[in-house]
DNA sequence: GTCTATACTGGGATAGAC
DNA sequence: GTCTATCCCAGTATAGAC
């Protein structure tokens, strides 16, 4: 790579970052173009040298972050029983942190689906495609003769839907007003026994 | 009231009812103050004589919602018990029935403080203020010796959460994936028992 | 109070020199 | 590739006639 090429490859990165981490800091619409460059300490100009508009920095933080995805869960079976304490916060667990990790990229889909007009249904479809795998588990419950509390969609898509408002809401303060692992652990007895049985003993 | 007021308060009435039905159709952010006026069959210049901004409006839509409520909830007691499977799917089919009534007003506020700038705490502050009356039910089974899955604020925001993500995703397509009835039962039962004991019967 | 017409502004996007 | 300067538009807000 000539030297010409990597001072580009270092812009788009540094574009990048400052975009990242403002998402976080002041939300991604309230995020201009201007602010990323200068955050970047870029011309205004050479942004477009390297994406066409916001959402299509957005795409590409997004095609980075499925990268990583990819590689951590690669092949996730979905035999996992929800039912037991400790598989389930294992997996409460992991969604959290890559939930933390990835805020940037969580924080501007969230905002970006929200405005996008023509479909007033874009915020359940992306509910529920981020909440397959968890649909799957619950699938497979059901298979196993277990009662759920309801349909398998709309099950994972509570429960999706408890977990990013409630990351959305808490993580992107300096400091959270709890830390990840009681709010980790308050999800697993919540979703395992609901408000009736969360003060038993584990089995 | 003379003629001239009566026309005058039907032009807010008007641009008023424009907006709800606009705010839940394409957001509250993708409506632009020239769509209400045109939807209200109004000129744009008559929008300020009513409101100083769209945020304006929404403040008075805001007001309009929190005196129904008032009278609604009127003397509320936290005296219930949300262990109980009656009082719990009661008070999930009271919240979620005026979400749908006053979807136009939640939509708006959600978008709304999602970009307001200087307060990226702002949507964690709302989902605390909102869920208020649900912490207090838990506090009250907290002093009554029952184990809660957690802190009462943290549990009350995660079901609100919950609650509120499910009812934006899915209240604003024209025919939701899924009737009310059944988001209320599954809700009651998710919440009640947990994945665990949904299966089983009722005490 | 409501209208039409217009001024103003933020910010996205491009042109052209370097 | 990056910069500066500029264009341009959507949307907000105002002026002034009726």
């Amino acid at each position: 790579m000539g030297v010409r090429k990597a001072r580009a490859a270092e812009t788009q990165t540094a574009l990048k970052e400052a975009a990242r981490r403002l998402f976080v800091e002041r939300g991604y619409l309230n995020t201009k173009i201007t602010d990323i460059t200068a955050a970047a300490d870029r011309a205004t100009g050479s942004f477009y040298e390297h994406f066409a508009s916001k959402q299509d920095l957005l795409e590409a933080l997004l095609t980075d972050m499925r990268g990583d995805a990819s590689e951590a869960m690669a092949e996730h079976p979905r035999e996992h029983d929800l039912t037991d304490r400790t598989q389930l916060r294992a997996h409460l667990d992991v969604a959290w942190h890559t939930i933390r990790v990835n805020l940037p990229v969580v924080v501007a889909l969230h905002e970006s689906d929200m405005t996008d007009s023509d479909r007033s249904d874009k915020v359940w479809l992306r509910l529920v495609e981020e909440t397959e795998v968890l649909r799957h588990h619950l699938e497979y419950l059901r298979e196993q003769g277990h009662d759920l509390p309801g349909d398998p969609t709309l099950v994972a898509a509570a429960m999706g839907g408890m977990l990013s408002t409630l990351a959305y809401a808490l993580l992107r303060s300096g400091n959270p007003a709890y830390p990840d692992d009681q709010v980790v652990d308050t999800l697993t007895a919540l979703l395992r026994n609901g408000l009736s049985g969360a003060g038993k003993a584990q089995p």
